[in-house]
DNA sequence: TATTGTTATACTCTATAACTATA
DNA sequence: TATAGTTATAGAGTATAACAATA
């Protein structure tokens, strides 16, 4: 396979997801979150509260990254460590009300605010974006796992 | 346009970029450099300079950090500053020796590792894909500069 | 012994704004 | 006045490894 062909592809990757981010962040960062914040307040919506594990797997954050960013969401007051009654190694994370408010009521306008952006693209172009895309990871994915072994 | 659709493709783009630079990063932590470190040398490989702004503007690393950014790897020998005859403002950024050399070692590696996980993906695929990812950069660069004026 | 989450270390990046020297 | 780069500040994320409690 030729750089060619796939340095373009990798340019357009980095490119489109910066400006995606870039879009996004400014947006997020109104909220006085970060994006990595969000990120969590995104994930844990509409859940009962996770594991750190299974909010480390769903965010890609690390553990040791993840005590800090969930600490200055407790400051904030938007989510609370509760223990697990299943496992006394583990805790886990929940929205607080404030947390569910804000994510009620931010959620939707960040949507919202996407919808706006994406608006000249059409559903069957993002379905085969979408599609490709999970080619490129699947091809990512096996080759680091293939890089460990 | 509903997130019902483009949900599934922000979060394939985001996990595609994430596999990539998850994928790329630790072949980069392996030369000793962190990842917009890596940017800048393969941003300078092949030029004979650019200036500040010009460096800020092919990475997106805005100029307060870039300056830190340079300063690190001047300190590691790879980069040098000389002034710019054009204009007294400016100062020119380059590859030392060294960091030509492992430019020309650790770029060429780079790519092959690369190429190595995309082998199992077709040419035209990859070209399909890039148009796409085109057109959705586009639009979220369209709206930014909206959401600007 | 393995896993969950915390703590500690040291570094790197980020946003932001004030500052200097040139233009 | 505007621009190029530096400096300063304060905060946030990162990798890594050692650690306590629990499984």
């Amino acid at each position: 396979m030729s750089p060619k062909i796939f340095l373009p592809l990798l340019r357009e990757l980095t490119a489109s997801y910066q400006a995606f981010t870039g879009y996004g962040s400014s947006h997020i960062r109104t909220m006085g979150l970060t994006p990595p914040q969000f990120d969590i307040i995104a994930t844990l919506g509409n859940t009962a509260g996770m594991s750190f594990k299974e909010l480390g797997d769903n965010t890609l954050i690390t553990k040791g990254t993840l005590t800090g960013v969930v600490d200055r969401l407790e400051l904030k007051g938007l989510v609370q460590r509760v223990s697990n009654a299943l496992d006394g190694r583990s805790q886990i994370v929940q929205l607080t009300e404030a947390g569910n408010a804000l994510f009620a009521q931010s959620f939707p306008a960040h949507l919202q605010h996407i919808a706006q952006a994406l608006a000249p693209v059409s559903a069957s172009e993002m379905q085969t974006l979408t599609e490709g895309l999970r080619t490129l990871r699947n091809a990512f994915e096996t080759a680091s796992m293939e890089d460990k072994a």
